[in-house]
DNA sequence: TTCTAAATGATAATAGTTATCAATTAGCAT
DNA sequence: ATGCTAATTGATAACTATTATCATTTAGAA
């Protein structure tokens, strides 16, 4: 398992390399990417950030998460109800499981899909290149009545 | 399998029983929804209704497909880079394969994520109630260049 | 046939995201 | 350390997808 401080230097570099500049707004998007538990959205963002960054735009989160995106070091999950959650600790198809009742999300520890993507493959005739897996429930904290 | 013809009474049935008007606008939205192969977005069957109905107000189409969601007679996806999705032949989590560029959705014949199901309440805690599962690639006809 | 609450059509409003442009600044060159 | 400049930011307008509002229409019960 990589760690946060990893994925940032990863993330970081990653900008360098293609050019772009390590700018302090940029340092402070990635470190909650990747410290994030939650695969938090753009508006998560900001408000966090709103702390040490008190005049930092919404729309400098929007530009840089997309720029991350670009780069492929961010996963971008959609949901029909919302906004866009974020995770740039697995910028790759992983299982999600979440809460209906608070939202969170958490990542289970499953077995790979290579098997079912094969199978898919070959009923398809599709070339499979990625997938999505979520589940969605009750964290035991709803559940307890404590949200 | 059930046919689209008892899909479409199935849901006008619902209707009628929630003491929901069978107005003609409903009529051809439910048989869109339960005629249509890939899944269309609001806007795909506000563009398709439009030849019999060329009145029909887009906020129509986007009140009665809440509305029937409601009654849980359609499965609603959402992605990141665009509006949501619609399945009115099966209103219930399966899996979808996705061509990342005719933006065609067909439904695999996979089996049963149960046996995931129960290793994710017992890892997470959580009460499972649904999931999704869509892989992403490129479909044969894309492959071939046709599109 | 009449009546009325539900539904529609048109459009304003909202929420999430992207585009624009003047001002600021990261970092390279000296 | 200083100067320079293209990249970046901040503020906000604009865009897209969806929902709310309200006058008018209509499905269907009586």
């Amino acid at each position: 398992m990589i760690t946060h401080k990893k994925r940032f230097e990863t993330i970081i570099q990653k900008l360098k390399d293609n050019g772009h500049k390590i700018t302090p707004q940029r340092i402070a998007i990635v470190k909650i990417l990747v410290d994030s538990e939650g695969h938090p959205s753009v508006e998560n963002i900001h408000a966090q950030i709103k702390t040490d960054f008190p005049t930092m735009s919404l729309a400098t989160v929007y530009r840089n998460i997309v720029l991350i995106k670009s780069l492929g070091e961010v996963l971008e999950l959609g949901f029909p109800d919302g906004s866009n959650r974020y995770d740039g600790n697995k910028p790759y198809p992983h299982p999600h499981v979440v809460c209906i009742k608070c939202k969170k999300i958490v990542d289970p520890d499953l077995d790979s899909l290579d098997e079912m993507k094969k199978e898919v493959e070959v009923e398809t005739e599709f070339k499979i290149l990625n997938h999505r897996l979520d589940f969605f429930g009750i964290c035991s904290d709803c559940q307890a009545g404590k949200v």
